[in-house]
DNA sequence: AATGTTCGCAACCGCAGACGC
DNA sequence: CGCGTCTGCGGTTGCGAACAT
């Protein structure tokens, strides 16, 4: 299955898992845990290379995933967080309890993205008033995959260059969130006593002294790099300052040495404000969503 | 019934950030 | 601080089932 495997796993089962190998997974990860990937298939007595069997385990083996169709309402939730997020599926599969990456990036990718277009398209069409767009050559990767050497022949001009226009979606590469910076962000949020005590001729000429307040409990508070790094998942473009992030956590102080995500003043004061907006708008919210809860919600 | 095509999904890959030494 | 290893992510591929001709 796809390329050439590495030399170092020849050798190596590969391929589709079988129920042994499937229960020798299991009962290894039970008595000993998940984690030391690369050591486990030996410790396991598994012939897979350590990779095969994190993905097995996360995506198929895990007791906590949950399996069956995608409801309407978890695929309204995935069209609407893919507007919002990308393509970054494990930001999405982590507001879908049970489901994982790869399950909604090929539920994506078989179901939605196709119908996402079509909507598109067809509100283009209502906008513009006209017939409708132009009927483009766009054909599946699979699809092209599955033609002829012929077919593939006359897809192709004089010049041997491709006709076809293969269908891409450009986003912003993710950024990751790492565990140290998750337990400062989970330890300091909701604006909790986090402050920042380093480059502080940035920090403090460029934080505000006090972002909006949440529209539902009217809270205010001092801001710092920590809670600024935790909602900025969603945007890298407003990534412009490296620092050092001290946090006070439980009275004892802990010190980050990492980038820290600061955004321009006026950026600032409207930011929160802004993805809180377009976060409530993108998922229909009937119900009021409380700001704290969709703060949360950004942290993974 | 035989053959070709499309679709869905599990599993693979390379890349890059996190982490430990 | 640099380097090697580990881990997680998103893109891609191959296989088999379902469907169409």
């Amino acid at each position: 299955m796809g390329r050439a495997p590495c030399c170092s796993k020849v050798g190596l089962h590969r391929g589709p898992w079988t129920v042994k190998e499937d229960k020798l997974l299991i009962q290894h990860i039970k008595a000993h845990g998940e984690g030391h990937w690369k050591s486990m298939p030996k410790r396991a007595g598994l012939l897979r290379c350590g990779k095969s069997c994190r993905l097995r385990w996360m995506n198929y083996l895990r007791p906590d995933i949950k399996r069956g169709n995608v409801t309407p309402d978890e695929e309204d939730l995935i069209v609407r967080l893919h507007a919002l997020l990308g393509n970054r599926w494990s930001l999405i599969a982590g507001r879908l309890p049970g489901r994982t990456d790869n399950e909604i990036k090929n539920y994506w990718n078989s179901h939605l993205s196709k119908r996402v277009n079509d909507n598109n398209h067809q509100r283009n069409r209502n906008n513009r008033g006209v017939k409708g767009p132009k009927k483009r050559n766009i054909v599946r990767a699979d699809m092209v995959r599955s033609f002829t050497n012929k077919q593939k022949q006359e897809m192709t001009n004089e010049k041997g260059e491709t006709k076809l226009t293969k269908i891409k979606v450009h986003q912003p590469k993710p950024t990751r969130v790492s565990a140290v910076a998750r337990n400062h962000i989970c330890n300091s949020l909701p604006w909790g006593p986090c402050v920042n005590t380093s480059n502080n001729n940035i920090l403090e000429e460029q934080l505000p002294q006090q972002l909006p307040p949440y529209p539902s409990s009217g809270l205010t508070a001092r801001s710092s790099a920590s809670d600024i790094e935790g909602v900025l998942v969603l945007d890298e473009d407003l990534i412009n300052v490296s620092g050092e992030c001290h946090c006070y956590d439980h009275h004892q102080e802990t010190t980050s040495s990492r980038e820290i995500l600061i955004p321009t003043r006026e950026e600032n004061n409207s930011m929160l404000q802004k993805i809180f907006e377009d976060f409530e708008e993108l998922l229909g919210a009937k119900d009021s969503v409380q700001m704290e809860t969709f703060v949360n919600s950004l942290l993974i």
